[in-house]
Formats: structure tokens, C-alpha cells, sequence
DNA sequence: GGATTGCTTGAAATCGATTACAATCGATTT
DNA sequence: AAATCGATTGTAATCGATTTCAAGCAATCC
């Protein structure tokens, strides 16, 4: 294994001082030419590297920023994951991305590594547990950004899907297509999005002044095991003719539980859910759905924080932002 | 903005050294009950966390693992973003996430990140190009596994999966049903796994003893699009009465394709895959396909990478280890 | 009573860069 | 010839921890 070399020996090789070696690796100018070029000449021959921590611990800084997002598996997430990452990439940031699992311990040990680590600033999607703690972080000068949820009393920036409206959307089509119970597979109570999509849900029958039946809302946990045993015990109550699912992965379950019952889509049963997965244009018929945003989202969060921290200490002066974005209902046949 | 605390200040606070606060960090032994009582009750008032850039500097250790895939889209490498996080966690590493867009010079700047910011390790599905760069990292003292791909000439423990065997599983098979103008979409020929699937597609048909019609093959990049268009070709020229297709996203495009003909399955058409997504299983019939060990790819590279870090200098004595797992055919209706 | 031992602590070096400040040097100005 | 200036470079402090080494101290042993 070779040694590995570090400045001072790049500066010895080229008879000068390291500080000199680090104006060149950064590019200051007032330095001779020739100097820079011998200096560059033994820095290849070397294979020398910048060492980033020693750089960092200097400097204060380390260019870069923590995300936190409760789930990389979910299309959801990793493409917040994937803008987070193009947006810090363009802005010269690296990104260190953490899997909190929707599990506030976790998100509170990954918040406390970030911190560790001095990142620059953070972008999580919070379970709305630990407000303490990033009221820490914010006020030691380590900006946050939140995204897709909020964290009661905490002054960040946001970035939102408006969840209620476009869901208020879909309960409207079904409505105006004809379908007079709807059954509504919701997602937990104690999230924003779960919360917001029920709201829709209601919303959209008090508008157009339909009479709601209580036990046509299934209560789930955004899982798709849980779509498929919710969605059979609807169909064996037997009073609706539609079904609206809350997310993805409910609708993949609820998917399944209709081809298992031999159920018709739409002459059967009419068939809608909140997110866009691959299948849902692939399947016969299509399944309308509701399409989030969600690259902008990651993107909208990213540029926030990066601004923030480019304002350096002015981060804890400017207001606090919240941005909401609108999602797009896309109408198939499944309706 | 609160100013942030360091070990000095925490230590003069209790009336300390700072090498004293740094053995009640540490959890050292040898240090008195009372002590470390004062200490830790200051740490807690004051929030000190530790400053793990400087931490690093002096340990020239980073306990962090970097680890690039080409795409933290796909579902294959998401999984695998998550395995070896989990793995890193129990180890109690942490982990830089790069998206390498299988692009030889982002990979290139993301080794150079890694390499700056002294990563203990690096976890990678290669684009193939960066063999010198990645002989450096490894002659420096810093471990390289490979996954799901190799580096020509590069002594490093690999993790693959056997997509020969597996490959011809699937083909075997529809030979078997009776099938005899099996259409293939085959992946990019300069990447091992697209080589490996059609060497399976070769090698199966050889077995049986069945001659082969070079025309029935296809070449794609693994997107998409590509499989959509190429299966239209294949339809065009009506010489195939089964396809198959050599990943996921191209096999969602050729289903698309299957959809807009009103090919019906198995009838019409017999249809098999290599990966195993969601809707492989949601569609009527389901697709037959082959589950590769995703999680365990990268768990095992994970594990293997964490053993070669523990072992120090070790690193580069210890032979190369090549791991080759096997992949699973799942039969459903579509052939 | 002095030596030995084990626990406990602090002083100072160290990791590898950046950067403020001072020094040098040749050229130009006065 | 002395003073001034701008370009170029070096010296040394600094970032915030860890760790080596030595020393203080009380208890125990001979």
C-alpha cells in the first residue's frame, strides 16, 4: 500500500511552500506561472488529493447537505432523492443520503450523525417528532428544509403538494361520472398527507352536497398489504361501486384484491388513486390517477437550502418559506 | 444563531482538560464517576455535539462508506441502496449515496469526492472506464468492492449475479411449452449483464438442440423506449411467437407494445422477463419472470467491504473474493 | 517511612489543510 | 539613491478533536 501523500510533501517535491501548494489547488491568482506549473506537475506524479476533512475542519464548511427521506424504496423518495442530488450537483454540493424509515428514533440518530458531520444544511421529510432537536440544528446555524410534511411550531422553509385539492379532484370525477359510493381507502391519521387526502375525500362530497356514509372510509398505513385487506373487506360489505385508494402502494394491494374477485374495471367497480406508478398506464384499462410534482418538489426544497446557505448567518434572519405545489389529475379509463 | 460549543468550552465549563472530556466522549475507563458526571451534565446543557470533521482528521478515519449506482431509480439499485445501508448501519458506518448515471466521467468526479472526503471504503456498479483511478483508490489504502458488474484487469472482491444460468432458465423453458421463434431484446453489449442474458438466450437454444435466427434478436440500452420499439419491430416482421426481454424497463415498453397490437398472452404471444417488478405480478396473466437476489447484492458487498476495512492495512493483502449468487425463475401464466 | 501500584488527570503534539500577516524582490517613481 | 509599489512567496496560527506521555495522588506493601 502506498503512502499517502498530503501537502506538505507535494510542496517539498516542488521546492515550495504549502501554502503556495494551496493557492494553486484553489486557484488564487499572484502566483507565478511557473510556480503553478511545477506545482501541478508534481500534484499529477503524485496522485496527490485534496484530503476534504482537513479542508472542512478549516475551512467551517464542507459543501454539503444531509437528506433524510423516510423511505428510498418508495419511486416516491427516490426521485426527491434523485432531484435533491442533480440541484446540490449543479450548486458543487455532495449529498448524504440517509433511509430514516418513518421511525423517529432513527430520523432523530441520522439528524444527530448530520450534525456530527457538520453538513451544510438538511432536507428531510419529517415524522414531526423531533421539533426539538431541529430547533437545535436551526439555531446553530444549520439551516432546514422540510418536504412533503411539517413539524408543528417549526420556523424552516417547506415544500408542499396541495394533497387536499387534488384530491378533492378525483373525488369530483367520480362524483360527476355517476358513482354515489365511493369507497375510500385512507392513509394514517397522524401524517399530513394520510390527513389531507381524507379532507379532500369529504370535501369534494359536501360540495356537491352528497350524503357520506361513514363506513365507506377504510383506515390504512400506506402499505400495500394493507390495500388489498382493506379493499376485500369493502367489497364484502358489498355497498360501493367505486374505489379510491391514497397512495401507491395501497393501490397496488387494492389492485390485486379486484383482479382476485374477478371484479370489472370500470363497469364493475370505478377505480382511482392518489401517485402515478409505472403500472397504472400499463394495466387495461389504465388507472386514472393523481400525478404529484414530485422532482420539482425535491428540486424547490433543494434550491431553498442552498440559498439559505449561500446567505451564510442570514439563514435564521429571512422569513421562513412554505411553498405548495399543485398536483395534476390524469384521467385514464378506469372511471 | 447560537454559537456552537466545542470540546474547550465544555471543558472549561466543568473544570476540566479537553483531554478529559475526550475520554468521557469515548466512554474511556479511568475516569472518575464524578467526573464524568460533571462533564456529561455540561455536554447536555450546552447541546455540545462532536465535531466529527475534526474527529476524523486526528483518527484518519471516517467510518463512512461511499457507494455509486448508476441509478437510484430503478428499483434494483434503490434495493441495493438500502441494503447496504442497513448493512453499514449495523456496522455502525454511515454512507455517501451517488447516482453515477452511468456516465464514466460523473463516476470519475464522484470517486474523486469519495476520495477527498477519505471515505474508508467504496461500494460500486462500475461503468467499466475508471480501471486506473480505481487501482489508485485501492493502492491508497482504500478498499473497493464491485457489484453486479466487473472491471477488467482490477483485483477486487466482486459481487455478481450467475445471469447466464438464470437466463437460460427462462429461455429453457419456453423451448419447453413449445415455443420456437423466441424473440430476444438483449441489453448494451458492452455492459456484462446484457452479454451474460444473451449468451443464456445462445446457450439454451444450443442445449435443446434448436437452430437459431439471428433476426429474432434485438438490441437495446435497457430503457424503456427502446424496449417498446424494438418489440414493435420485432411484431412488424412476424416471424416471433414469443418474446422475451432482457430487463425490467425495457419489458414494461415491449408490454406497452404487446398492449397496443392486442397480442393476447399466452395465446397470441408467450412473454417472459428478466427482473421481477411489481406489475410483473399484477397484470392478467402474470408475466413469468426471473427474481434476482437484489437485497443480498448488495448486503453481501456491503459485508465484504466492512470485513476488508476492519482488517486494515490488511486490505490489500487478502486475496480478491469473487461471490457469484444465483437468480430465481418465477413461473406465472404468460408462457 | 520510602517504594510501589493503580487510578486519574493535564500538557502538548498531532492530523492536513487554509489564511492572515510579514517578508522578499525587482521594477518604477521621485 | 531612496522610496514606493505590486507580484510572489513563506512563516506560523488556526480549525477541534484524539492520544501519548508524564505527573499527581492516595492506598498498599515491605
Amino acid at each position: 500500500m502506498k503512502k499517502k501523500v498530503n501537502i506538505e510533501e507535494v510542496a517539498e517535491f516542488a521546492g515550495v511552500s504549502t501554502a503556495t501548494v494551496s493557492r494553486v489547488i484553489n486557484n488564487y491568482p499572484f502566483v507565478k506561472d511557473e510556480t503553478r506549473r511545477r506545482v501541478l506537475q508534481v500534484i499529477r506524479e503524485t496522485n496527490y488529493q485534496v484530503n476534504a476533512v482537513a479542508r472542512n475542519l478549516r475551512r467551517k464548511k464542507t459543501h454539503s447537505i444531509g437528506v433524510i427521506v423516510s423511505n428510498v424504496l418508495s419511486s416516491f423518495y427516490s426521485i426527491i432523492a434523485k432531484a435533491v442530488e442533480d440541484t446540490a450537483i449543479t450548486n458543487r454540493f455532495s449529498t448524504v443520503l440517509c433511509n430514516g424509515g418513518d421511525s423517529p428514533e432513527k430520523e432523530l440518530g441520522y439528524l444527530k450523525v448530520l450534525h456530527e458531520n457538520r453538513v451544510d444544511g438538511v432536507i428531510l421529510s419529517p415524522t414531526g417528532k423531533n421539533r426539538d432537536y431541529l430547533n437545535l440544528l436551526i439555531s446553530s446555524g444549520i439551516p432546514v428544509t422540510l418536504i412533503d410534511r411539517t413539524v408543528k411550531g417549526l420556523q424552516c422553509d417547506t415544500v408542499l403538494i396541495n394533497n387536499r385539492d387534488a384530491s378533492a379532484v378525483v373525488v369530483r370525477h367520480m362524483l360527476e361520472k355517476g358513482y354515489r359510493r365511493i369507497g375510500f381507502i385512507a392513509g394514517p391519521q397522524d401524517r399530513l398527507t394520510g390527513v389531507e387526502r381524507l379532507q379532500g375525500y369529504y370535501a369534494a362530497h359536501e360540495e356537491e352536497g352528497i350524503d357520506l356514509n361513514e363506513s365507506l372510509v377504510k383506515y390504512g398505513d400506506f402499505m400495500m398489504e394493507s390495500g388489498k385487506k382493506l379493499a376485500i373487506e369493502l367489497f364484502e360489505e358489498g355497498r360501493i361501486d367505486a374505489l379510491y385508494v391514497s397512495n401507491s402502494d395501497m393501490s397496488t394491494g387494492a389492485y390485486l384484491a379486484i383482479k382476485e374477485k374477478g371484479l370489472r374495471i370500470p363497469e364493475d367497480i370505478g377505480f382511482a388513486m392518489f401517485d402515478d406508478p409505472d403500472w397504472a398506464s400499463l394495466v387495461t384499462p389504465g388507472v386514472s390517477a393523481v400525478r404529484q410534482p414530485v422532482y420539482t418538489l425535491g428540486s424547490t426544497a433543494a434550491d431553498l437550502l442552498v440559498k439559505r446557505i449561500k446567505n451564510g448567518s442570514g439563514s435564521v434572519d429571512r422569513e421562513p418559506v412554505r411553498i405548495v405545489l399543485e398536483a395534476r389529475f390524469i384521467e385514464r379509463g378506469s372511471v
